[in-house]
DNA sequence: TAATAATAAGTGAGTGCTCACTTATTATAA
DNA sequence: TTATAATAAGTGAGCACTCACTTATTATTA
């Protein structure tokens, strides 16, 4: 059930692309399987048997099993921080700014509702991330600048509004990301549910209590 | 280096065991080639030969490729929450209680420095985590009421004497994991220095923020 | 339109190789 | 000498990937 929305949003993202359709199956099933059972533990074969085609039909269009898992990985990657044109900065640029409360609100619901539908994109992203040093190293070198360029400037005017607390940007981030991941790893890893209204609301009162300015 | 200083830590902590010389090198070339290529990626030829011995010699204790697993991360498993002989209760158990930050200092600082002597056997439960789903459950089981019967009245403790909010204690817990693992994260993946005593100090200071009674 | 040609997509039985694990042989110790 | 420890040479199953060939689709011509 929740697999199959999963793979509901997944067809729908693949719809777009040129692919014949026994390719976008092979793309769903090895998504599935490598998610389920991890990408070395996943063999190409099974992932053919799945996907109801030839091993040679996988081998057609992906040239290496890799490349299965890349052609799964780049779009995910892609949107794991929202672009410059996202809701967040249109959000922000109108004219009047909304509370550091509502921000952060819909910053954390919009990222937990990302998560829960890549939800298998996401373990196996998490899978690669462990054992993939320089995969890390580049993430690392394009998110950050990127985060901090489009949430600095945002971060800033709450500092001067006196809404958030005068720590370096990093430091924040770090606090938000990690409050949302204590979130999605019970999700992620027991299967539990997440009610993300529920959990956004929960997430923004305790990192608004940790990051308004100092009272002590 | 910080290999370096790992695999004397570990190779202590073998001193115990009833193992052959032989056997514990066999441990500590499979600790580290399993923490830096995965499990599956990791050949029992590999392991030989960097452990200097035989293949037959790697299968004499370790029946399987999973048992030389099993022999890396059940001991490591059974100390990520510290038992009830642990300093944290008899910090706590002594007449005068500390204030919560003294304590929350300690339990963060104590745990980051765990992570720190035990990083490579982390990085491999982390990847077993991922494609493990009945370890995970099993954890789960165990770990969760361990570690509310050993908080459980620690937490409500702070929680009368007003220091701390009257939330339950498995979302308390969830944000001070978290926020370590905010700092280990880094550390583990890419590789950045640690610096216990200072992350401890920053975790702490926003823990405190997030966790004391509402001033809202 | 119908017939033919050209291209693309798909197939499945290989192929060489790696791997976890075994076993026959040799070294060591009691 | 006998028992134990260690080795090194297997062994067969499973793996990623290939390739000669077939089928489906599209373009071209009469």
């Amino acid at each position: 059930m929740a697999i199959n929305s999963v793979n509901v949003l997944f067809t729908h993202a693949l719809a777009d692309t040129a692919l014949s359709a026994k390719q976008k199956e092979v793309l769903k099933a090895s998504l599935v399987l490598f998610s389920e059972q991890g990408f070395d533990r996943t063999s190409t074969s099974d992932i053919a048997k799945k996907a109801g085609v030839s091993e040679g039909t996988v081998y057609k269009q992906f040239k290496t099993k890799e490349g299965i898992l890349a052609a799964i990985l780049k779009p995910f990657a892609q949107s794991v921080i929202p672009t410059a044109a996202s809701e967040f900065v249109t959000m922000i640029s109108s004219t009047s700014y909304p509370s550091l409360e509502e921000f952060l609100r819909h910053v954390v619901q919009n990222r937990m509702q990302f998560a829960k539908e890549n939800k298998l994109q996401l373990k196996i992203f998490a899978q690669e991330l462990l054992h993939n040093t320089e995969l890390v190293q580049a993430l690392e070198a394009e998110i950050k600048p990127k985060l901090i360029k489009q949430m600095g400037q945002v971060l800033e005017y709450y500092q001067k509004q006196g809404q958030l607390v005068a720590w370096p940007a990093v430091r924040i981030f770090r606090y938000v990301i990690s409050v949302v991941f204590s979130y999605l790893v019970p999700y992620l890893l027991l299967e539990l549910p997440l009610d993300v209204e529920e959990a956004s609301q929960e997430a923004v009162e305790f990192l608004l209590g940790g990051l308004s300015p100092a009272t002590k």
